[in-house]
DNA sequence: GAGCCGCATCATAGCGCTACGATTTCTGAA
DNA sequence: TTCAGAAATCGTAGCGCTATGATGCGGCTC
């Protein structure tokens, strides 16, 4: 029962299901036609062996059911659109064959199929996971599927990862950030599917966008420190060369202490987030810029370490130093002491994603530059 | 220029390349075919609206080449298997027009598609999210694409997932567990696509099976913490009613504890894992098992609250309490004191699941009862 | 009773591609 | 040179479904 003979060995539909013994499938009377007797009017039919086929298809349906195919169809995208009477058949004659219907050809005669693309960096990412799998919840109940690629923070692999999305005529696409390759736009300009933009917002967007301003992260970060009365202050990025994102908190974070007068250093490091990132970037800040009393972390992995290296070193967190993070992840509120943090809602933007692309599908006409700010939310713990 | 426009007025191909001026479309010499003349001789024809187009189709791939359809098509399945000239003349037209092939249509005239569905409880654990990550990476390379479903931990879940994946007739249905419903089953057995079941091993499997003995990463942890001298175990978990690996791990470490003649307790809680979780669940367990010496946790989310509530409790690990986690997260290794843990390899169990993909798409018979055991290793830490 | 409208249903013509089997072209041995 | 066998290429018939336009069928109004 290998998979390639599949290809090769199905010739007839038999018994795929226990309950429809007797019925004579549809299929056959309709596909062994006679339509094609002028083509060589005389030459015996060389009887081309059939290569494939599921089980049960939407003919067997309609034959079942004692309506057309079409009308089998209708129900299934419409069923207000058909009797009562022709519904509650077809209904049974679905349940009694266990039709699935085949969403490949369906996508094909359509023009669309049920299905969603989603590219993001990385689902190794929590953030990116979470916007993800709320989508996921989302769609599903408008039996909508999600396509999933990786672009792990380049432009190039998210060109030809949105060039193969397209190949599967989805029903939208959704791309993370505002910025993408030139190419990238063409593509996606060329073709009436519409794309929607999460985790960012502030820049040229190509359809639709959903998510919030790094930027103002950056800021009531920087604000809420300032106000806790620290003058010294110290954004500590990781991977802030590949983030766009990371790069445009760290910025609003530098332009709004400036703006109040307060000193402010970044230390960075290329590796991924992670706390032993932040810990060596806090040994780094406090080495180069010993005064520092305010931290703010590209994210909660970063400010972990922080945590940690600030206790190793018996650095008295807020007292000595206040730091707050970013992301809210699920062990912030956990920490010792609890990390203040600004949450984004990255359920929130997989759920409008999800709804925008469902009123595309009912037919309605987004402004087709729709913006949703989802906004944030900064939370004062006891580490700030 | 809706989305459902695209249904409706798309009439003609023009200038959708820049390169292709003055190239007649082929497409339009096929379709507009005359072999529909004896069916009613004397009718003119209504001239049907055409539905939708792709811009660029493999014909005028094929036009532009100067070679049949057939043979580009070839040429993209197995380049190898046509001539050098004919290659590099399609691979220039494919270049110049810009063609993107129509995977949905070539899955339905394939009777598969590229596309690999895999259901895992959720992405947003980290142990899955790696899996999928890893898994996604090795697909992308053969052009496979990646359909993502969550159950939620609910077996009704996943055997919806799992009916609307064959209606996609993926080349493989990914599997997280070999628990699954008998409906589930049925469906799976009845039908020509491998499964592979990932993350567990050790119970009756449907096709392939990639993971390990959850059990023994239970009886390692209870070795290990035997080893260091404790004789007062507890193992606290979270969300094991519906985490069945977890219980496994829990079965497996009280299982070795006892065996030992070793005390061992259970304590835990039906939330999610999480380090607020594990704190409660510490400082429950030094309530009511005030002698426990050694602690494993259902993963280190929780391992992570149970090192930060004793911090607060001054209680000393591992001196008096040592400690073991599961997963080795990112912050597992900067942890205050850090981890010990037990890392299982979950990148390599979605390159090894992909591996068996990409193998059986190639023909190759898998024993169809192919078991791979990726391990897992305990990384002793100063937790314990 | 004719004409008309609206609803439910249907027949049809593909969607763009692949696999089969057939045909053509290219080898190299006889 | 001839011809079998291999290699390259091609023509064709669908894959299972959907959108379109057409048809049939009451129930209305005039």
């Amino acid at each position: 029962m290998g998979f390639m003979d599949n290809l090769k060995q199905v010739l007839e539909i038999e018994d795929c299901s226990l309950q429809h013994k007797g019925l004579i499938l549809l299929s056959q009377r309709y596909m062994g036609g006679d339509m094609s007797e002028e083509k060589k009017p005389g030459s015996e039919r060389p009887a081309r062996q059939r290569r494939k086929m599921q089980s049960i298809t939407m003919m067997d349906v309609a034959e079942y059911a004692k309506v057309s195919p079409s009308t089998v169809s209708l129900y299934l995208r419409r069923p207000e659109a058909v009797s009562a009477g022709a519904g509650s058949a077809i209904a049974h004659a679905i349940d009694k064959l266990n039709y699935v219907p085949n969403l490949v050809a369906g996508g094909l005669a359509a023009a669309s199929s049920r299905a969603v693309s989603i590219i993001v960096p990385s689902v190794r990412n929590a953030f990116f996971a979470e916007t993800v799998a709320a989508m996921q919840t989302a769609l599903r109940k408008e039996r909508l599927q999600v396509i999933l690629g990786h672009t792990e923070y380049d432009e190039r692999e998210e060109e030809d990862l949105v060039r193969t999305a397209l190949s599967w005529a989805p029903a939208a696409i959704v791309l993370t950030g505002l910025s993408h390759s030139e190419t990238t736009r063409r593509m996606l300009s060329k073709v009436k599917v519409p794309v929607i933009e999460i985790w960012e917002l502030g820049g040229p967007q190509i359809d639709a966008a959903i998510g919030f301003h790094h930027d103002q992260v950056g800021a009531a970060a920087a604000r809420h420190l300032i106000q806790q009365g620290r003058r010294h202050l110290a954004y500590l990025g990781a991977r802030m060369h590949e983030d766009r994102r990371a790069r445009l908190r760290c910025d609003g974070f530098v332009a709004a202490a400036s703006e109040a007068g307060v000193e402010v250093n970044v230390v960075q490091h290329p590796a991924p987030s992670s706390a032993e990132a932040g810990a060596m970037l806090l040994s780094e800040t406090m080495q180069d810029f010993p005064q520092t009393d305010g931290i703010a972390c590209s994210n909660d992995h970063v400010a972990l370490g922080v945590l940690f290296e600030c206790e190793r070193l018996k650095i008295a967190v807020p007292d000595r130093l206040a730091t707050i993070g970013f992301g809210d992840l699920s062990f912030s509120a956990a920490c010792n002491p609890p990390l203040s943090t600004i949450r984004p809602s990255g359920d929130l933007i997989g759920k409008e994603a999800a709804r925008l692309i469902v009123e595309h599908m009912a037919g309605k006409e987004p402004d087709s530059q729709t913006t949703i700010d989802t906004r944030f939310t900064l939370l004062h713990r006891r580490s700030s």
